[in-house]
RNA sequence: GGAGAGGUGGCUGAGUGGUCGAAAGCAGCGGUUUGCUAAACCGUCGUAGGCCUUACCGUCUACCGGGGGUUCGAAUCCCCCCCUCUCCGCCA
């Protein structure tokens, strides 16, 4: 969402920067809706102020003990205009909001210009990904054949793209939460949060995944409740319709979830294993900042979820994200991708982003100190990681000759463990 | 789910149909006084949008939980919904 008057002044620089991802703004029919808009309030605030000072001079009247009835007919008029032209203007601000609301934001002048994924630039490289002198086997082989995964009972109870966890497995999904939320509340100064998985459409408005993207997201029936796509939604709506103390940013929240994600149009994407499910379980990283701090914040932040991969030894990169490659509501995003031996290739397991005042004016959270005017805050937030595809790298990675995984000796204390065997059958 | 009480500006809190955007107090901001601090006193102190304007100013409109209604006129009356508190029921 954009500041209405930048937006106006600035058509042709908005319009153009849009373009070069890939988003073509129709200048014309935004002018004329607004100006439609204008005049629309112009005249019904004309006639609201006529119908008002006209109250009063009947107010007077009628004190002095004169009849009013002539004028009361003629008010009652003016109302009924205002009422025909109130409804008009509620359409208008409808389709204009609607409108402005479905424009993404503007990329950072740092982001690099590009059409597609194609166009994404590798900003660094962390690890060599592991030589096997065996065969390796992808975690939908080990999965199963370890009895730590089990995808067909879990189609069985709930459908496609569900995954059922046991023993170990299951263990290990537990383990990468704990590291998690320990090493980024210990050693990155993050606060942990545990927030509701549902949330209302206002949320969700607030972030941007509403209006324009229902049909990513699960909606409880009759009810104004979805599931969370991310922990981004419940935690940046933390403080919507707030104004924060700037002295106090930036302000760092982890929160761990579960995500619910309706994958509408991935349809034959990464279908086999759990790289790509209905419901996944995610650490998340987010940050309130002040405008100027937001960038730096967003390389420390990246670090941050950097820091879980080194730990855990799993080879990475990082990629800035193209103009034409980033979401909706992002300045700037960049995305860490994991080694994953079963694809023979990188695998997007974090993506980090600065929305800069987008999600802010939609949500209404300000920051300000002291005397100085309230001004929008910066919002970002990151995967620190995403559980689902840590266990599938971790699994992979450190795959054994015999069948087994080897604990990374970060997840020992939390798995209890030191090699994943194979476990008993459930029944 | 049932019964009751309540939701007013940053906070406390008045206001039951007519210049109410809203008393008063506190906090904040500016000033006077003052060796410093404190206190006292004076002033100031909401947000959004339209018009005008380079901008400031000015002016108009809207906003007293949200939505609808009655009325010439609604914070105030009526209806629906949401939220908070107390009690009851149910329940991890």
């Amino acid at each position: 969402m954009y500041d209405l008057a930048f937006f106006r002044n600035n058509l042709p620089l908005i319009e153009q920067r849009l373009a070069t991802r890939g988003f073509k703004l129709d200048t014309g029919q935004f002018s004329e809706l607004d100006a439609e808009r204008r005049k629309a309030v112009t005249e019904t605030e004309r006639l609201k102020a006529v119908r008002n000072s006209e109250s009063i001079e009947i107010s007077k009247l009628r004190k002095a003990g004169e009849d009013t009835s002539e004028r009361q007919q003629k008010v009652r008029e003016i109302g009924d205009a205002i009422g025909a032209l109130d409804e008009k203007v509620k359409l208008l601000d409808e389709r204009f909001r609607l409108m402005l609301s479905s424009i993404p934001n503007l990329p950072h002048e740092s982001v690099p210009a590009g059409k597609s994924a194609e166009d994404n630039v590798e900003v660094r490289r962390v690890g060599a990904p592991p030589k096997f002198d065996f065969e390796l086997k992808p975690h939908w082989d080990l999965g199963p054949e370890l009895n730590i995964l089990d995808m067909e009972r879990a189609a069985k109870i709930t459908g496609a793209r569900f995954a059922v966890y046991i023993g170990l497995g299951a263990k290990l999904e537990r383990a990468l939460v704990n590291f998690m939320l320990d090493v980024h509340t210990r050693e990155h100064g993050y606060t942990e949060v545990l927030p509701p998985f549902l949330v209302n459409s206002a949320s969700l408005y607030g972030t941007g995944q509403l209006p324009k993207f229902a049909e990513d997201l699960f909606h409880c029936e009759n009810t104004d409740l979805w599931l969370i796509p991310t922990a981004e939604v419940p935690v940046t709506n933390l403080f919507r319709d707030e104004t924060l103390d700037s002295e106090k940013l930036p302000i760092k929240l982890c929160a761990y979830t579960p995500c619910f994600r309706s994958e509408a149009g991935s349809y034959g994407r990464d279908v086999r294993g759990i790289i790509r499910q209905h419901q996944f379980q995610k650490v998340e990283l987010v940050k309130f900042t002040r405008p100027e701090q937001s960038y730096d914040e967003l390389e420390k932040l990246t670090a941050d979820a950097e820091r879980i991969l080194q730990k855990l030894g799993l080879p990475y990169r990082t990629i800035a994200l193209s103009t034409g490659d980033m979401g909706f509501s992002s300045a700037k995003t960049y995305d860490i991708e994991v080694w994953l031996p079963g694809q023979n290739g990188y695998k997007e397991i974090s993506s980090c982003s600065n929305f800069e005042a987008f999600q802010a004016r939609r949500a209404s959270i300000r920051q300000k100190s002291g005397k100085s005017k309230s001004e929008f805050a910066h919002t970002l937030n990151g995967s620190g990681l995403a559980i689902g595809r840590t266990w599938v790298a971790v699994i992979e990675n450190y795959q054994q000759k015999d069948g087994s995984v080897a604990v990374p000796e970060v997840l020992r204390p939390y798995l209890n463990a030191e090699v994943i065997t194979r476990q008993g059958e459930l029944n």
